[in-house]
DNA sequence: CAGATAGTTCGTTGTAGATCGAAGCATAAA
DNA sequence: TTTATGCTTCGATCTACAACGAACTATCTG
């Protein structure tokens, strides 16, 4: 017999559940308390649900003092999130469109790891007019003028290649329905830009703030035209 | 706001409505009547399901007569359901690998409109023996070797390039945890077994069934070493 | 030590929704 | 036309399970 598929399913499926795991989507690990508040509900029910998902296989636990920190399994789970996502966008996107909806998150959030919204679609846009990347069907790939261009902004290329994980990936933008970059490259633009304090993460949101500065050093870098 | 995961999750959270999605990831089109008697349900239930899956964009419907045919939407909703099918096995595999369950499936099985399974599997292997693929991660790529392999089976590689689908796609294979090749050739080597009856797909269930010959054909085309 | 905080377990309640019988509509065959 | 088949809608039932209050354990703070 198939495995079952309705197990894991309805693991996402209920409503509080899929709340917890879109806090998770941020990437960091949260405690039990943080995802009871984000999700609005006692720390009893958080409690029941989150051993759920960890029985599912979907979080994995860490247990610190008298903390508990949940997080995603890996990125397998992560990137289904992300495929519900853009299915449930194409079906809800009247309404959405609709309403002021959160402007923010439209413009720049996390997407586990990397840049997602409009401001990682024209990254991508850009990386593309500049020949560094192309893209090959779903996947994206690194050029050789890619290779010189993040080599000279200190990325070790060959070592990132030893990874697991994909070095360039496109992924399906929700808001956008347009891709932006994932993968280890894509992950490391993110990382490097909030290592060099020109973006943060907003406490309790997916939405990444961009200094005026910030930003203007970001688009420079990458040779981003993006307005406002 | 995020649009809703849960809505998309919880359809396929429900057991009978899982059911009726693994029976169309036969890739065939089923009526309502067919697809209530594979999940054991009423044609009643049976309808309010189906108007459900396809009002959440999973199913697509073309009426016939008095007929209504379902089948997936496309191949994102097939994607998702492989993926979900992986997380899954990944779970149960205790509980999977003991027992009989099903040879036949793990052997050769279709999984939307490739071939998977463990023959599905040693084809992969082979072509990735033989250098006509080469593994970029978590997408295949055709060589210039498997350019001329495939067009000397008449292929029309350019041809199938133009299409939205990548070429090659490489997925893993829930029953044996390794990849097998999915995308368009992967749909073309299939379709070519069928066409030239070297197999053909059980009724009610995934299972392809290869003739002792059409095996033969199989294995010493693509060169693949196989036992049993 | 006491008190506070993080998390869990248990029992109860309330509700969403899966299921089917019965009846109805639409299309096809006779 | 009548009869059969495929599908749908309505209403009633029943069950699974999310939610929380209360009571518990474990860890940190003073």
């Amino acid at each position: 017999m198939d495995p079952d598929i309705s197990l894991v399913a309805g693991l996402i499926g209920d409503k509080t559940r899929s709340k917890m795991l879109m806090a998770l989507m941020g990437g960091k690990a949260l405690t039990a308390t943080e995802l009871a508040c984000e999700s609005d509900i006692s720390a009893q029910t958080a409690s029941t649900h989150l051993s759920k998902l960890t029985e599912g296989g979907l979080l994995v636990v860490r247990k610190q003092g008298r903390h508990k920190y949940f997080q995603l399994r890996d990125h397998e789970v992560a990137e289904i999130l992300e495929k519900l996502l853009n299915i449930g966008s194409a079906q809800t996107q009247r309404s959405i469109d609709t309403g002021p909806s959160n402007p923010d998150l439209r413009k720049a959030r996390i997407c586990y790891d990397h840049l997602a919204g409009s401001l990682g679609v024209a990254l991508y846009d850009s990386l593309m007019a500049e020949g560094a990347i192309i893209e090959e069907f779903q996947s994206a790939e690194l050029t050789d003028k890619g290779k010189e261009f993040f080599s000279n902004l200190g990325v070790d290329i060959e070592g990132l290649r030893n990874s697991r994980r994909p070095l360039c990936k496109s992924c399906l933008d929700w808001s956008e329905r347009r891709n932006h970059l994932a993968g280890i490259l894509g992950q490391w633009i993110l990382e490097d830009a909030f290592r060099k304090k020109w973006a943060r993460k907003r406490l309790d949101s997916r939405v990444i703030d961009f200094s005026n500065s910030g930003l203007k050093k970001f688009l420079h870098t990458y040779r981003v035209s993006f307005k406002i």
